[in-house]
DNA sequence: TATGAATGAGACTTCATTCAT
DNA sequence: GATGAATGAAGTCTCATTCAT
């Protein structure tokens, strides 16, 4: 067991890295500014998570962690409710989760984005998981036939993961040009609202009529 | 007037850069590495773009500068076109852009989630007239009531853009979880299709029921 | 407070420092040099003074700190003597004490004609209080009517300091044009007694008779 | 013969040099920098000095003949004259030529304290013949009783040298804290001045009695 | 003669980590 | 367990010079 002051130790320093991670990135980060941010020796970092490489995958894999075990408890408690209702609830899980660790979604989004060892294993740990436990509501969705038969999952979680991502990946984007504050418990009741609309219009059976882009479709190269 | 011999090495390497940059992050890429992907002398690269700073500048002035001279071009092309057919053309015309400078998209994309004075610019500079661009083409199609009333361009922006932006910042997720291609020109014109129809949903007048979320939001905190 | 060994690798660093500062100028050595000549890993000068410009800014601060604290101390301790033979004992105890730190002088005394903002910086913070502290003394000589009413603390400054500097800025003039060392005891003693003898014609009431001079200013353009 | 495009290109270079030399110090310089000031190509300074290294040897030469054939002109012109008659107009010469060429002069003066084999071969050739032609001077003097037999021609020189230098070692001394302008004609007037009352107590035959220092000299270590 | 791109060496600094205390 | 000095590699950038045009 771990004392309370190593604890202390070890979590300054967690916390110090997400926010410098978040406004720095990780390569953009050193080890000393993340030992001065925690008022932590330097050698702390090393010795605790193995180098600065070790920091980085602990916080993802622990961000990682919670997000998929969070998205099961909904899954599996949900079981027996009406598809549609409990999809509605795990995005509004994530929504929340997201929001509760706001910087650390921040930085693990953006650094999920690098190709590297380390992301393709989080991948095939974590978001073939996600993928999967989606692919269950969906398929209880289609077999009660509340969810157009023709949905590809694919198509859904694009959609859904673009949507989830957004304000995450862009906040700057929403603060400097939309001014819209993202941190602000009231954003994301409102992109709630907004992300159920679009789902909702996915999930539907009744295909809309579009004709426009199939021409613009041939006249490109 | 610039020698061939100079432009060659001007681009060997901007396309060094860029193809580093896209792998590993600005930050987690030295100029001795880009110097040795280019095959050219490190001293270039401050040389000739007044060191790392000032490449990662031009590559990110460069993308955004072509990006918004594009939707203007079509914007003021199709001015007289019907608002929706005008706005699916922008669409396709920035996938194809997107498309075409693939690996610069991608890294553009993520770094600019990087709060910093430079991005900071980038956003007034480039990203208010993107929003503008489509503001206008958006009032266009209200006022020939072919957009509903109630859209806001901000609802209507993040969920364009968050989809625009998807295949470039998660392409891993998609080839190695939804074992998609993003690179492959079927690709995006598939992408397209479903981009038209999300927006159709969204511009469409008719607002659709939606109630299951209203009860989530009052159990919430 | 830092351990022997640290204390050893910084005095290692000034020391040498100082040694090739005074052979090859500041901008004329590296930090490698010094590095190599201290024994010590390059790092460290960065690490201890931060950067090449501490180490300067640390020298010269070091050896106007206590120069004026060496001034200061022998104007209080004498106030009440004569004010001549107080003054001939602080013009001794600068040259003992330039020549204790024969190289740091040497080096500082050259730097020091570079215009650079630490130079400024330098100026107006000891060498105002230099010309104050020399004020004192020659003002109390005036009262006592030992030193001329009309004597000039400018010229008497010019006079002293261009004499008690002229060893440290022209050693190899002395060494290889004149064969004098200034580098032993017996070189600053005499260099005393002549000092003493240019001072205290400088402070006698009684004018000398000069005319040669006052024709050539008209002759001159 | 050059052409006047050609000796254009070389004094734009040689003045650039003085003016950055003189600010910068010679190793504080870059053959950039000067080849931006003086609006020239950078390989020019190669091309017409054989490099920097080159560039700093004219300079000095140049500085020294001119210094020198001056002091020697002078010499032989008065040889008929009163010995201190004859001194005084070589002083005041040259202070008018280090007044002329005063930034030339600064730089030339700050370097010449760095011991270099340049620096070496300087002194042999020139400073030596300088300190000749004062020794011819004040055996004249002697000779006819003008000029105390005692005078060492050290003694002499040192003095001289170190009033001839001071307002060029320290010109922010003078102006920033004995609120002098040196670059004043006025100024310089007043220096010789001053200046020839030292030279004239110091050639005096009768010499002063000082007693004070004699005392401080045994307490000393 | 004039140019400016190219070069490779070397500048200073910061990095992540280790280790003796 | 905690410290901070020490390390060597690697970072970015600037240097003076050369050379083909």
């Amino acid at each position: 067991m771990k004392t309370s002051a190593t604890m202390q130790t070890k979590d300054r320093i967690i916390e110090a890295a997400i926010r410098l991670f978040n406004q720095k990135g990780f390569s953009g980060t050193s080890v000393r500014e993340i030992a001065k941010e925690a008022d932590v020796n330097v050698a702390h970092i090393s010795y605790y998570f193995q180098g600065k490489g070790g920091l980085l995958e602990q916080l993802i894999s622990d961000f990682y962690e919670g997000y998929i075990q969070m998205i099961e408890t909904q899954v599996h408690q949900v079981e027996t409710c009406h598809a549609k209702e409990c999809l509605l609830h795990v995005v509004f899980d994530i929504l929340s989760y997201q929001h509760e660790y706001r910087q650390l979604t921040r930085f693990v989004y953006r650094e999920v984005t690098i190709d590297s060892t380390l992301m393709r294993e989080i991948m095939s740990t974590y978001l073939t998981k996600e993928k999967y436990l989606f692919h269950l509501i969906i398929e209880r969705g289609k077999s009660t036939h509340v969810i157009c038969e023709e949905l590809s999952l694919s198509t859904f979680m694009i959609q859904l993961k673009s949507l989830l991502m957004m304000p995450y990946l862009q906040p700057q984007y929403l603060t400097e040009v939309l001014y819209l504050n993202p941190n602000e418990p009231y954003f994301y009741h409102m992109y709630f609202k907004e992300l159920s609309r679009s789902l909702h219009h996915l999930l539907e059976p009744k295909e809309p009529r579009l004709g426009a882009h199939m021409d613009l479709m041939k006249s490109s190269n």
